[in-house]
DNA sequence: TATAATTAATTCGGTACCGAATTAACTACG
DNA sequence: CGTAGTTAATTCGGTACCGAATTAATTATA
């Protein structure tokens, strides 16, 4: 007898309505302004009539215009430059963290044109208290009707389909279907995504992304964590976790971290533990305090920060060779000891990165209270308008 | 004055020829037997119209045929199961070593038809010894007509879309373009892959790839490798180059390593390297010499291979922690030893992945001497047969 | 001033997908 | 036996892409 085993459904693979081409040409032109048809096609690999369809489409929803032909380059019909209308659309990102919610707004260019920071307390309604913060930044704004879809980016496991926070320990949240439930509130499209890869697809369409197919976001914050970019896109494991790199093992006898293992990566690296254990701690060390005390060349601090940039170049090391990416943004809270942790890193990188792989590419990116909010607001623009979803479904 | 600056042109993106359906059908049917064109959509996710047509398709080449309809269950039209016919194709598997090629025949559902080792010097016109390998396999087939592809593994790295070996240490190549000069000698399509990425390749079509979406297969061998796969296919890095698990610290104080630094697992875990090290070394020492000894309870080489097996499940801890992936193949000439690594390893791996990752799924394949080339062959089948690509070119 | 050369953009025909509507081939029941 | 119900498979209309052929707009030249 002949019956099927293990029945499997997958979801539905690649939908055909993935729409790359849109994408690329308003990412393209967010970044490099007005280019011709033939330009765009010839810079994003796209054959020329899909990029006519395409602009006639971006056309008819205002988002693109024509800008009147410039001269012919020497011989031949003149170039027509497409230009985006930057204001054509609005998205709105909400950072949201256990006690403040920062909230942005976004041009279709990536441009910010607000910013706010509101009190915030997960515990109570959290859905009322955001929809309100959203509903004053739209009445604050020049034309309120362009808004076309909100981000949000939280902290912890986040399944993106279904808009839902799994778990976020910070914020206390299990299995909250947020996504849908502010949706409704707003009747307006809501896209929930991890902070650290609303961070890295941010990177992919408006920063390093226009030029690398492929990086690593290292975030360190309170948690240290990874974005991995492949190919355009953020790499997205099976169970819609984020990407773990602070429980990398740094040393087996090392001391108990969080999770319930010795010697992750995040007992040396994580934000409350490197203030913790820092030299000479007092309960009030800040970034700024054990900066200044590392600005004294040959202090404890200074060694301190210097061991700890080792140990993070030294597991990104063992990364860069896995994965064979080499590009690299760091990000989050903790960059502002970059200055001290930066000799160890870079040694820590040398000592462990095949000669293969050289040269590295290192970015610092500044952060911001505003980072996750912008983050945020530049993951909503790109599945909204850039991907023209109005649900976050695959 | 405008221009454009730092113009980068993407390799076509997305070919519209990507053919995705087909490629999932004929590996569903190689796997699960006769199904009906409903079963087909329902259980790869894909619409009913894209199964007929493409079944329509692949009857035209005489790849299925439709069976006599069944009887209906209960009520409503029965329907008309789909069978492959394994052979309408055979693909050709080669895998290189140092000393000798390993040939296989692969029919179209994966079934091995032949196989046969012979020698190979690969400093000596290596193009003139493959031809003459793959002429006379092909000779000795019952329908050598239905040849439609070779595939080539070899250890190193290599660039897939240009069927070009890189550096293979092993064999001494570099920059050597196998597959078109192969190709041309033969007129038949060559395919050229790293060993580790033609073995994962043929998991995702025929081994565990159909039950899971993604997993890691961890290669001991002479190198130390890994290939990941993510939402059924492998992860490529950007230089095209393999994934060098071998290359993660494991301590940084260790020995030297042959890339120069200092304690990588490949120093502990390298075929060369761990026979090398173990207690009371001779120079024959074997994997069955150490084998046996090491299967006295309470022996040195028994504790040996504990440490060792540990150092792989912490190293592999952290991998899985970060990708989120926790479905693990494992192959390579070194299970011949697994079963005094086993402990080891599994302890490695529970003392550093999240309890989040559990239960973890581990799979070991036993090695044989063909294995890289019936991994070749199942490569160039997924290429050839299944994506119907007669050129590598992405 | 016609016309050739040149480059830009569009149209046209074709493929791979989808969802919805339709047709096909059964069983069950009055 | 015929018709209603049910499930399978196909057709149909639509979208996103491609390459090749065509049309459009300009400069150079006889």
């Amino acid at each position: 007898m002949l019956h099927i085993s293990n029945t499997r459904q997958r979801p539905r693979p690649t939908p055909a309505s993935e729409v790359i081409s849109r994408a690329e040409i308003l990412g393209l032109l967010a970044e490099r302004g007005p280019l011709s048809r033939g330009e765009i096609a010839k810079q994003l690999g796209l054959g020329a009539a899909t990029v006519t369809a395409q602009v006639r489409n971006l056309m008819a929803e205002g988002m693109v215009r024509d800008l009147p032909a410039g001269q012919s380059a020497g011989a031949g019909r003149p170039k027509v430059p497409v230009q985006l209308v930057p204001d054509a659309a609005v998205v709105i990102g909400l950072g949201i963290t256990p006690r403040s919610v920062v909230v942005v707004s976004m041009l279709l260019d990536g441009e910010i044109l607000a910013s706010d920071v509101v009190p915030f307390n997960p515990d109570k309604e959290p859905v009322g208290q955001l929809a309100a913060v959203v509903t004053r930044q739209m009445q604050d704004m020049a034309h309120p009707g362009r808004t076309v879809a909100v981000g949000i980016s939280v902290s912890g496991a986040v399944d993106e389909n279904s808009s839902t926070v799994i778990i976020s320990a910070t914020l206390n949240w299990e299995n909250f279907d947020l996504g849908q439930q502010l949706q409704q509130a707003l009747d307006l499209p809501v896209f929930v995504s991890n902070d650290l890869f609303a961070l890295a697809t941010r990177e992919i369409s408006f920063g390093l992304g226009r030029r690398h197919d492929d990086f690593l976001l290292l975030g360190l914050g309170p948690g240290v964590g990874m974005g991995i970019v492949n190919r355009r896109s953020v790499f997205y494991g099976p169970g819609g976790a984020s990407t773990e790199f602070g429980h990398m093992s740094v040393d087996p006898e090392g001391p108990r971290c969080v999770c319930g293992n010795r010697g992750c990566l995040q007992v040396y690296a994580g934000l409350k533990e490197l203030l913790a254990a820092a030299p000479d701690p007092t309960p009030e060390t800040t970034l700024d305090d054990l900066s200044a005390r590392a600005s004294v060349p040959g202090s404890p601090a200074s060694s301190y920060l210097d061991r700890t940039g080792r140990m993070l170049g030294r597991s990104l090391g063992g990364t860069v060779n896995l994965l064979g990416i080499s590009t690299i943004i760091v990000t989050g809270e903790t960059t502002a000891l970059w200055e001290h942790l930066r000799n160890g890193f870079e040694q820590g990188l040398q000592e462990t990165v095949l000669r293969f792989h050289h040269p590295l590419t290192i970015t610092v990116r500044e952060w911001t209270e505003a980072e996750g909010a912008i983050g945020a607001a530049g993951m909503a623009l790109h599945n909204a308008v850039v991907l023209n979803r109005s649900d976050p479904a695959s």
